[in-house]
This record gives structure tokens, sequence and C-alpha cells, in this order.
DNA sequence: ATTACTAAGCAGCGAGTAA
DNA sequence: TTTACTCGCTGCTTAGTAA
């Protein structure tokens, strides 16, 4: 959608026009949003098309009301300012399921995890972890995630090696409850790792290439 | 401000620039925008004018962080959004009292004024107006109250002059009632005129630079 | 008073490319 | 790789105006 047109929708809204049918010149608009009277008229035809705003064009002035498609885009765009200003507590990142190489599975079948998971998590995962790739530019996200704290999985010792201390964050993956793990220390990566008491390839039918929606809920 | 700006402006808060510093290509930002990388790198140019962004930039990469200024655009659209889905039928203002310039006074002991207000609100005022000035990013309210009727005070004539048509809401201060005037025909200004049976400054021990709580009550 | 068409002008876009 | 310049072209804007 056009930047300008959600910015005409905005001040339609703001006047009342999702609630009721409202009287408004193409002039008083264009007063509004600080442009043309042609330039109203044509973002309200435009509007029109797309199905956003319905009219009743009288002899002198016209009823616009917003559409229920208009009210759509003007909530995701509510939601959006929600995240940004933390109203909401919870992140959202798109991706698609690949195949990790074993290691999540190694991971997570050490003892010294599992114990951990079970008293602080409440669940012991399946083994192996369900690895999403994100789109590159949302590893700025994930900083921001490292922040908000999270339930911190403890590093202990084998007496071959020491096992890092991991950062749950409770999430969600299409829906169904889980954990992302993130190592405490190390580099911004584009894979998010997923865990779950589930075997969630199979629950929810995915292979590779499959685009999911992990939701991350913070806890203030 | 132009829309795509404002538009931009989300993107980069969403991924978190308004906390931190976040590191972003105008490749990876013209992706998450669809359009190309000269177009994101020229936004970017034109938010740093403007002073919303700050930017590093890198033999490599640049970091990028919304300055304070850009956190209130961001945070006058937020507070756009909630008023277009605020259910509540009724509005919350603060601001601190600041000084008129006598006309308040002027005004409220207007006898064509003064018999409406009795008959009207059910008081006749103090003279004069308690002004408190709002926030700059809550003027935008005000567009909406004026939408919600009110009681309307009429104009009327005396042998020197018009006094234009006033509206009045009726409202509180820190929880004691009286009612918010705006004139009829007026641009959006910063400050709330408040009108009261009492001599509020003196009641609530009020002066110049008090935190004030206004709460509009609309009649739906 | 309206809405909205046409036409001309100009702002914004992006391919090409330099640094 | 980056960022960001030039410049031709597209498409948005608006003056003029019809209905």
């Amino acid at each position: 959608m056009k930047p300008y047109l959600l910015q005409t929708l905005k001040e339609l809204a703001l006047l009342g026009a999702i609630r009721n049918r409202i009287e408004i010149s193409s002039h008083e608009l264009a007063k509004q949003l600080e442009t043309s009277q042609q330039t109203a008229s044509r973002y309200l035809l435009e509007l029109d098309n797309v199905q956003m705003i319905t009219r009743e064009l009288g002899i002198k002035k016209q009823l616009i009301q917003i559409t229920s498609l208009g009210t759509e885009a003007l909530k995701e765009e509510h939601s959006q300012y929600n995240q940004i200003f933390d109203l909401s507590n919870k992140v959202v990142f798109k991706g698609k399921v690949v195949s990790g190489m074993g290691e999540g599975k190694y991971y997570t079948e050490q003892r010294g995890y599992v114990d951990q998971f079970k008293k602080k998590l409440g669940f012991v995962p399946y083994p192996g972890t369900l690895n999403v790739e994100i789109e590159f530019v949302e590893r700025n996200k994930l900083r921001l995630l490292k922040n908000y704290g999270g339930i911190v999985i403890d590093e202990f010792k084998t007496k071959n090696r020491t096992f890092g201390s991991v950062l749950c964050l409770s999430a969600t993956i299409n829906n169904r409850k889980g954990a992302i793990v993130l190592p405490k220390r190390s580099h911004y990566s584009n894979i998010l790792e997923f865990i779950s008491p589930h075997y969630l390839r199979e629950k929810l039918h995915l292979k590779d290439g499959s685009e999911v929606e992990i939701i991350i809920y913070l806890e203030k």
C-alpha cells in the first residue's frame, strides 16, 4: 500500500470514518493533508478503487466510510507501532525451515542442559532443534531480545568440555508453544533454534523451505 | 513529514533503532521497503538531513540510530493510531499550567457568555480561564474532540463586536469538575482553557508549571 | 459551492557507475 | 562489497477548467 494512501486513510479514521460515514469535501481533506484539492480528490478515488473506502457522492459534499479492508490496514499499522513502543510484548519473525547439521540434537541431549530445561522451562525438549532461517536484516531484532533477559540456562562442565550458558525465550512457532534458544556468547546468526517437547516437523507438517512464523514473548 | 520518510523511520524502529544503533546496509533496507538500493540510500540521507536519525558510516556497514526528534515523530503517529482505535469515551491530557494574557478573564465575564454557561453548563465560571499547555504530541486529540459535539455556546453580538461561538466539553482537572472551552473556529492550539466555578489556582494550589491531568468526557 | 478531467511541470525513482 | 552521484524517465502533483 502506498504510504500516502495510508496517511490519507489514517486522516479519515481520525475524523471518525471507521465508525460513521463522515461528511468531508476534497477541499477540506486537502487542508488536513496539506495538499491540493485535486490531489485529495485523486487519493479518494484511489482509496475507492482499492476498496478501502466507500463513498456517497452528493451534489455538495461526499459521505465517506472506511471499509473493513481499510480498517484492517490501519489495525496492522497500529500493531506495528505497538510493537515499536513495547505495548505488545512480543516480537515477530518470519522465516523458513532449514536443516541443521545435527548439533542441535547433540546439545539438546546433554544431561546438563536437559535437567535445566525441565526445571526452568517445564518440558524436556524433543532431541534436536528446529532451525529457522530468518531474514538477515532481522538479526537487529535479536540484539533487542538479548537485552530483555529471558530464562538463563547455566553453563556446565563434563570431564571432556564446557557447555556454555544459553538464553531461552518462550515463543511459539505457528502458534505452537516452545522456546527459542540463543547461545549467550555468540555472534549474531540468521538462524533461530526452536525447541519443543514435540517433533515439530511431524506435528506441524514442516519440511525444509516451509514458511513459519515465530513469536517471541518478552517478560517485561 | 513526507509519508515515505515516516514509513522508513517506522521500519528502522521495528528493527530496534530507537534503543540501539542498528547495523543495516542501504541494500537491506531497500529489501524491507521493497524499493531500490538507491532510493533507500536517499531516504537515509533525507532522514539524516532532518535530524531524525544519526549515522555512523563505516567502510562496509553503517550504524543507524533514531534521534529523539525521530522518536517523537513516531510517538505522535502512534498516538494517532491509539486515538483511532480507542473505544473509551474519555480522553486524557497531561499538561502544565501556564499564564494567559488576561483574555480568558475578558471573555468569561461577558454577559452573553455567562448567561449561557449558567444555563447550559449549570455554573457561572470564576472569571478567567486556567490555561494548560499540553504535550505537542497531544494536540491531535483536539481534532477528534471537535467532532464529538459537546455543548455549543452560541455567538452573540454587543454593539461593539461579535463574540464567536464556543464549544464546551465537560471535563475534570486533577479530578475537579469543570469544562474545557474551545473556540468553534480556530486552529489547533497547544493550550487548553479550563473553566470552573472556583478559583482553581487557589483551590488546587496550582502555579505556573504545575503538572495537571485533564480528562475530557465525550458523550458518545 | 462541489468533483474530477486534462495537460504541463516537476519530484522521485532507479540503472549505471564512481569512489 | 559498500554509499551515493548523475541523469533520463516515469508518475505524481497541481493549475486550469468543465460539469
